[in-house]
DNA sequence: TATGAATGAGCATTCATTCAT
DNA sequence: GATGAATGAATGCTCATTCAT
């Protein structure tokens, strides 16, 4: 609830933290994972060793990065758990996250290969339950097909996240994507049991 | 039919071709791009060398990997051009082509990736023009939604490839995501223009 | 005197790269452009990574080796150029050009096979413009044979720079090579024209 | 006096020894010692396993093509012998040297760099003794500087190798420098003692 | 605490040499 | 004998991470 043994950083310390962050996300979303951690000090205006202060591997420092995007797309849907239409609810909750995922190589590599997926990411966790929750009042509102699944949505979102890198002619691929997969997510769409 | 100005090739030389595209095709599929060539040649059990003796590059033999892929679909989808049935032409190609892709995970990477996309792939070019005949085809026939692209396929086919990368509870977890996909392209299907 | 825009660099930065010169120029001397980096390193007790952030390959390595070496001579030459006596500034700059040259066997392997002479090395340059002017004088006191020309001269220097990768029964084996040399430059020495 | 344990080698034999001596004598005078086996067998439109069954490393091919070509200069060079004027055998043993000489890139650096010296050459010590010869003679007649040595000459001819490797003015440019290099051992050129 | 220089394991690629066909 | 495919040690270079200043 509170930020329990979390030490309070110094001012400059926090700001170093937001600088490198802000640095990495867009280092990251840019490269991708493959970017290098120098790249993201230079971008940063900070020495690595700064970075390495406050994430101890790449790997955290890309966790981080995840976690947070996860968080906001997670805090976002939570607030529209409250809306009276579910399939409303659902649908604005996954534009948001492709606006969010769209453009941001690393967090789509990320997501297309989530492997082991450490679960360890409270956004992540968050998101699910409640994209999970819209999902089960869609369908029970005859809204959703009923075999859909939760699991089903990070499939869905990975051509979100490759979108901004392929070659399309319209400039919002990733648009016209999330459109037709949430179109064969209607209740009317199903054409049999998947 | 016959390889035109391709030189024969002494047998031990295309068997070693072979072994080491399956091990190649094994270990890229696995691992992923980032997979080493030393790990492709141990598991062909065969010398570094002779893996760079058929492909001068690791770049030239993932392009391989990829265009015999791309080969494969393409072929089987332009025998399925003849069915009477244009949908069910389509979504055969698919299902095969998902059946191809799902669990290869340099495949998919490259995929999602496909930044340039030096053309200079003929089967993906082929299998382009093939498929975009079958979604002119189920467009005419009123079988697939008027404002579909051949653009779309890739980008829906992103979570395929990802699919296996992915902890779901079911196995088939690219069968789900395709059979959604495919739902959502039909004609009956769109809510809206994209 | 002040190198203008080149960064301070950090004390012991500056005296790795000291180090890593020091190492390189003794590695390449004693075997030649075939040295190994990792040798370098080695010898200069720093990591490769050290000798790369200095040099970003081999070849800059090389280059900067050779470059010094020009300058050097060059400045050296400059010098000399004050003296009077012409024959004087010439031969005691091809002497102390011997004594930088000989016995670096990568020198020497650059020297003699500067194909397409990037001539991006200031000192080289520098070196043909002063050593040029004092051919020019010597010929006009009539001291050296008229037909010379500076562009002799490197070749000339070949020599000098194998001689101690040669057998020899004399030690100093390039100063007699010089000396043939220069006694073969002098005006009287003309037994026709070259 | 006959080829004592030699094998007589097949016709056919003999002949692809001769193209591959061919090959490997226009690609490593091209290309100098660092080129590759199979550009000698690609030249020689042979198999590697060809060059290697004549010689067995490409250390001896190079040896062989080294000897071969002292044994020509050496050949020449006693004919001359019988000149009544030793400056005439000397200079023009040393011009027929140099025309052999220039050009060959491989020769150059072997000439350069013969390090241990595996005096293995019989070419090579005839070529010594005999030019040795004609030197004592000359100098016997005061035709020649009284300090010359036999060992002088290899660093004398060093230049004439890289001669064709550099830019240059003159295309002969290797002429020229054997030209200054044999005033300067003419008697009447020593300015004092080497 | 911040900095950025140093580290070195890791990896793609080359090429002399061997050997099965 | 000839062939050229196979071998694998060798080598230049990268980049995540550490640590002296």
């Amino acid at each position: 609830m509170s930020e329990l043994a979390e030490k309070p950083l110094r001012a400059d310390a926090r700001r170093n933290r937001e600088k490198v962050l802000a640095a990495a996300r867009a280092v990251f979303a840019e490269q991708g994972v493959d970017a290098q951690m120098d790249d993201v000090a230079r971008r940063a205006d900070v020495g690595v060793g700064t970075v390495y202060r406050h994430f101890p591997t790449k790997d955290a420092l890309l966790t981080a990065l995840t976690n947070e995007l996860f968080a906001v797309v997670a805090a976002h849907a939570r607030s529209l758990l409250e809306l009276d239409d579910p399939w409303e609810a659902f649908t604005r909750s996954m534009w948001f996250g492709g606006e969010k995922t769209a453009g941001d190589r690393a967090f789509s590599e990320i997501l297309a290969a989530s492997r082991p997926t450490p679960s360890t990411c409270p956004g992540k966790e968050d998101l699910r339950i409640t994209v999970g929750e819209m999902m089960r009042r869609c369908i029970k509102a005859g809204r959703m097909r009923p075999d859909a699944m939760i699991e089903d949505i990070p499939l869905l979102m990975c051509g979100v996240g490759s979108a901004s890198a392929m070659e399309h002619p319209r400039p919002d691929a990733w648009r016209r994507h999330l459109g037709i997969v949430l179109d064969g997510l209607r209740a009317e769409a199903a054409s049999g049991t998947l």
